[in-house]
DNA sequence: GCCAACGTTGGC
DNA sequence: GCCAACGTTGGC
């Protein structure tokens, strides 16, 4: 099993808005980044973990814990022109975008804000989320980080 | 709202 | 293929 982080802007879809939906799944959608998107594709798989991370709010932090239930598969908002997420260029029959599905598997019980994260920095060590000027909405996380991380909360 | 960092686009 | 201009991300 494998560990990764996946960053949401809460205003958009945040933890809470998992916890409401039937079976408190849904697909990841609308990432629009190709090292993200190899990483959707190829290497997240069925049963993996991830840390769900609220970006571009006022404590941003790790929030919640998920579950990978479906591995990648086309992005299908990019072939919605209505879509705020549409990509003319994605051809259904050679889609550029992939999604999961992710389903929640608890909350923390308290959020693990980016400020403390950064003081654990040493201890945690290439940690990509703190890594400067990262700007990846998915990334990995090593089995060590997720347990330390853990061990935070 | 500011701005640094980064990715993408497009002229050449 | 280079690189300047532009758009986006996201912390603060």
């Amino acid at each position: 099993m494998n560990y990764w982080l996946l960053k949401s802007e809460p205003e958009a879809f945040g933890i809470e808005h998992l916890q409401a939906l039937p079976g408190q799944t849904t697909h990841w959608d609308g990432v629009r980044n190709y090292q993200a998107r190899n990483l959707l594709r190829d290497q997240i798989k069925r049963g993996d973990r991830a840390f769900f991370y609220h970006s571009n709010t006022a404590m941003p932090g790790i929030v919640g814990l998920v579950e990978i239930a479906r591995e990648g598969y086309p992005d299908y908002t990019a072939f919605d022109p209505a879509d705020e997420h549409y990509d003319p260029k994605s051809d259904p029959g050679r889609p550029s975008w992939y999604m999961v599905d992710v389903k929640l598997v608890r909350p923390l019980k308290r959020t693990i804000p980016l400020t403390e994260l950064k003081a654990h920095a040493a201890a945690l060590g290439d940690f990509a989320l703190i890594r400067r000027g990262n700007r990846l909405s998915v990334m990995p996380v090593s089995a060590a980080q997720w347990e330390y991380v853990l061990g935070l909360e």
